[in-house]
DNA sequence: TGAAATTTGACAGATATTTCACAAAAGACT
DNA sequence: AGTCTTTTGTGAAATATCTGTCAAATTTCA
């Protein structure tokens, strides 16, 4: 149970755990597995059980001693940690290769992510159908985000022109922006929560692992 | 500079930082600056100057007292710890929307990458060009892959077929594995290493920052 | 029902990571 | 040339994170 005023902070490395813990709980799930220990999940994740508990201790207690955890129980829980129970009005900034492949990506409407538009300043590209949503001209989108109530941006666009748009974006009441942009958003904004991709890194550390066998 | 037995074990933090530091020491290259401190650079990206002096001292004393980095030089040593001056032959395995993106992503090819096949398993798309590469069955990947020199695969596919492909590709030699397949690998051989990029993972954590303002 | 086995939640101890602080080296300035 | 300033590299201190342990609660089994 939380308190309520929870004002404990919890760390970055607990959260990015999280996600983890709901795919697995959901494939428990989806393999009619009613209950089932830190242990065992701890065996199936190769993730020390103490870790597991203690995170989800961060949270509340969702366990129970000589049981375990019910599995439809505890994912749901980490759905509404994860804030998964709302519904995400989104939009993506850069209808090229990428932003097409993610507004195709159907996985996320799954979790309450629902791609509203898509946006390009290439007017060649403007018009074209993706998923059922027409590429809009980047000069509509303030409306657009203005009265559609937006919540999320993608940014898939090259790295010039992000600072700006996500600054307009910003202004325009955006809550998050999910930046696949190579570069570090400086937002005046800074209510504004930057969740950042940066492909070309996570290749590169895995370039570092291999780089003597190659 | 190294020394010869060079055993000590670089924390992944570490690691995951020097991209980042990398695409600094870029920029700066581009605008022609040619020396830089670490407190200079601390303030520009936002972390403490002991961490990076820290974080480069695992691999050498590339600074100066009194002067500091010098751009080019720095830029260069941490291109070779990443191991950045190599080149990769890629391929990239399910060339639906993700994996086109990928393959169109013309920056990974200036930091070493080339796409050197597309491949799938849908013969709808068997034989269609995408930047100069005609999209393979999937059939013919064991041969290519044993013949070309393939360093690593890229995995653009289905969580469902990821496992068996992923272990058939570490048979056939590959060493690394960036995989964007929701779902964890767990190779026999484990001499090929893997770097996740779940997307999802990223999106839900962004999530969590922003779901008391939805 | 009662004894044995299981398993959590909590906390303490162990590791890991980050920051601080400063001697020593080099540059900058007069 | 000499003094002052800058700035690194490093070891130590401070934080943060992770793991081990165990009492207490509950389930399981006979």
């Amino acid at each position: 149970m939380l308190s309520k005023d929870e004002e404990k902070k919890i760390s970055s490395a607990v959260i990015k755990r999280l996600p983890r813990y709901y795919r697995y709980l959901g494939e428990l799930l989806e393999n009619d597995i009613e209950r089932i220990s830190s242990k065992e999940l701890s065996v199936r994740m190769d993730v020390t059980a103490s870790q597991i508990r203690q995170d989800l201790n961060n949270f509340g207690g969702f366990g129970q001693q000589g049981y375990g955890y019910n599995v439809e129980y505890l994912y749901n829980e980490i759905s509404k940690i994860l804030g998964l129970e709302k519904t995400y009005n989104i939009i993506i900034v850069g209808a090229g290769n990428l932003g097409q492949a993610l507004a195709n990506y159907i996985d996320f409407e799954k979790s309450g992510f629902v791609v509203k538009g898509l946006f390009d300043v290439n007017p060649k590209i403007v018009g074209i159908s993706v998923r059922g949503l027409e590429i809009q001209d980047i000069d509509n989108m303030e409306m657009y985000v203005k009265n559609k109530h937006i919540d999320i941006a993608v940014l898939t666009l090259p790295k010039q022109k992000a600072p700006k748009i996500a600054n307009d974006l910003a202004e325009w009441g955006i809550k998050g922006i999910w930046n696949f942009a190579p570069t570090d958003l400086q937002l005046k904004d800074k209510s504004v929560t930057i969740e950042n991709v940066h492909l070309s890194e996570s290749l590169m550390t895995l370039s570092y692992r291999i780089k003597d066998r190659v």
